[in-house]
DNA sequence: CTGAAAGCGCTTACAG
DNA sequence: CTGAAAGCGCTTACAG
């Protein structure tokens, strides 16, 4: 009998006014591999519990019937999804895409689901989906804050959701956290625009979150130590764009002509500010260097190229989904911090 | 009492060995309010066949109750899911990033949820990731190939889902269709290369996918009816990045050195390409015009200013995705294409 | 406008 | 290694 037929079968046997969805179910499949219901879902779930003979008789059977899991059943019986909340604060930004590839790709080794949420830079926002999203049964949460949440905190420890913090480390060691030290990459730049030597370095950022800030501490704390002054520090809480990298650095040298290198806290703001440089005639790195953030695609290959920190965005998202898959088979792992750390990218244009 | 007390005596009656997860039901909710079940499950969906009075009580008992729906009950229960599958070629390219900014505000106004899977571009991996997207019972699909398929048109008409493809136009009025003719935005910028005296463009292209041989296809076509001649045309199957831009360039000026324009089948060889020109002192556009595709933010402001294609994918997202709600919901709209057009961007750099 | 009954397709918790 | 029973929390399909 044909898969089709075997459907077609099914479905003429389906009662008036039932409700029946003409699906074939793990019922249909038992019946054929003539087993149980709850041996169909052994094989699927933990096969080594079954006989091997049975195990392939069902598959045969699973095979020619063409059946599919519903996992909204799965879901309802077990009270636990196979479904990742992961909250970013961006789906713009490069930076976070290539977080989720990440996830993306470790989770579906897993045989996971996600669902993404866009908190806007957002605590609030962040918390707000996290309610939204429990209504799915998240196995686990991916978070892009580094703020402790209330809600996820308050239930019952039978019931807790493990989450991962993704990007900051946490304060301590009381939960999970995958990324790197913001204050330690911002330093490092610092510390390398005073070693090539510039005197008066700036600083510029938009889309201010608890992110740039740390990464500014750390610039600033890198300039003290080396003994130099920042020129100037032009910070705008607007979204972050290749246009107001050249706004900025307009604002800069407005401010303070002597200016002769400019970290800029993303890559985007860099570009902006490199071909700000060009349209002035202002030679990089000759009268201002340029230092960025994340190494986007176009940092290598610009001219003159772009020095920049290499950030791990991509094993932040695979290590942050492997730490909480790991939670969610039991598997005991230490809690605490993964940094992951980060690299400075020393080019042309510094 | 409060929501813990209430969460809390609720607990306590659990008997023991029973599978109670503790969570608040609409079963706790009809108690509270004094009405049945089903008349909660009405407000919630259908607020306008419940008495006004009988909805105060139930929104009282909801929020002291703190009680949450739970999806994957509704999903069984009436065999279809607020989850809408979205498959897109590339997360890590900035168009399709949008085209999912505008699904994603779409769908979080209509209730929806969504679940993004990668197709690399591919059509077999395209419908591979719709079988496994079966299995969640998706409300609808949102695909990105123009490609009908099988698993899709062989459902019964009772159990369709439905399902919108973006990007490119439906070759015919058999299904529903949001983007733009990619042929004729190829076609406009040969016709503007040669209103401007171009005399021998190239074309570039890397990530050969349908779409960009259609581009190809128009812009041959408009040099032709210009009655010029390309002066060469370099296709990489590789994945498209700004430094393939680059070394694109290099190869069209390795095979013919007196090419003048580039046609860029993208932005981001567009920014490769001139960044190539300004590493090799090649003025733009004074010896080379530079035209890229899609506007993505350097564009506008890159030093000189890029010409490019205006696409409208945001709107496909939100468009693709209000046509999807449309059909879900039983309205009645005419299956077909929604062509939202395209502009050509005229700058400095041609 | 409201409700009692049955069922969606799985998995848990037992019992062999 | 296997199975019968019960239940997860909703919605459908009726019946008032």
């Amino acid at each position: 009998m044909s898969k089709r037929a075997a459907q077609n079968h099914k479905a003429s046997a389906i009662p008036k006014g039932s409700r029946a969805t003409g699906r074939v179910t793990i019922i249909d499949v038992a019946a054929e591999a003539g087993v149980s219901p709850m041996t169909v879902s052994r094989a699927l779930k933990t096969p080594a519990l079954v006989q091997e003979q049975s195990r392939e008789r069902i598959m045969a059977a699973i095979d020619k019937l063409g059946y599919v899991p519903n996992q909204a059943a799965a879901t309802l019986a077990s009270a636990r999804s196979q479904v990742i909340a992961v909250l970013v604060p961006s789906l713009t930004n490069a930076v976070f895409i290539e977080t989720l590839s990440g996830i993306r790709d470790y989770l579906a080794e897993a045989g996971y689901q996600f669902l993404i949420g866009e908190t806007g830079y957002a605590r609030d926002k962040e918390e707000q989906l996290i309610s939204t999203y429990l209504a799915h049964a998240p196995a686990g949460f991916l978070l892009s804050s580094s703020e402790q949440h209330e809600i996820l905190q308050s239930r019952p420890a039978s019931r807790a959701i493990p989450a991962v913090r993704m990007f900051d480390l946490g304060r301590s060691n009381e939960d999970f956290s995958v990324g790197f030290s913001q204050t330690k990459a911002g330093y490092a730049v610092a510390r390398h625009l005073a070693e090539r030597g510039y005197k008066r370095p700036a600083f510029i950022a938009a889309q201010l979150d608890p992110r740039m800030m740390k990464r500014r501490e750390g610039f600033r704390k890198g300039l003290q130590d080396a003994g130099i002054q920042s020129a100037v520090e032009v910070l705008l809480p607007l979204p972050t764009t290749v246009d107001m990298g050249a706004q900025l650095l307009r604002r800069v040298l407005d401010a303070n002509p002597d200016c002769d290198a400019v970290f800029c806290c993303n890559d985007d703001l860099a570009l902006g500010a490199l071909f700000e440089c060009q349209r002035r005639g202002i030679a990089v790195p000759g009268r201002m260097a340029i230092a960025g953030f994340n190494d986007l695609s176009w940092a290598a290959c610009a001219t003159p190229s772009i020095t920049t920190v290499v950030t791990p965005r991509y094993d932040i998202g695979y290590k942050s989904a492997r730490m909480l898959i790991s939670q969610l088979r039991g598997e005991d792992i230490p809690k605490g911090r993964l940094d992951l750390g980060f690299e400075l990218a020393v080019r042309e244009s510094t």
